[in-house]
DNA sequence: TTACTGACCTTTT
DNA sequence: AAAAAGGCCAGTA
């Protein structure tokens, strides 16, 4: 349960500005595992609603949503449009602007 | 303890 | 270009 990695998982989507977004591998890779990408996504399944974690941050690598459209592809798309993200033709982001760059982690414990 | 699942990522067809 | 397969890790039953 809650490993050092989870914990850190859920502090680094925690810390995600408004405006920005992070890759599953991004977070996983900030979390130690660059190949736990998949347990992150877990993660957020297990505790978005309990931490409060802006899931909707949290997207898959080029900036396409994971998530199906009738599971919540489209209340992620609104909820990172009225973040100020904006999204191509194609629904995916810009990641050249909107990638969160963390420059530092800081870990509560 | 083992087995199954999962909002993934990368490489190959 | 799109689709499929494989590989990886952690949590839950």
């Amino acid at each position: 349960m809650a490993s050092e990695f989870t914990r850190r998982v859920r502090n680094i989507i925690a810390a995600i500005p408004e405006g920005s977004v992070a890759t599953y591998g991004q977070i996983a890779a900030l979390a130690g595992n660059n190949r736990a990408a998949r347990q992150v996504a877990w993660i957020l399944h297990s505790s978005s609603t309990a931490h409060k974690l802006p899931w909707h941050r949290v997207i898959g690598s080029g900036g396409k949503i994971s998530l199906p459209r009738q599971k919540g592809y489209e209340e992620q798309r609104s909820l990172l449009v009225l973040e100020g993200v904006c999204f191509n033709s194609r629904d995916r982001i810009d990641m050249n602007r909107f990638m969160w760059n963390p420059e530092h982690i800081d870990d509560v414990e």
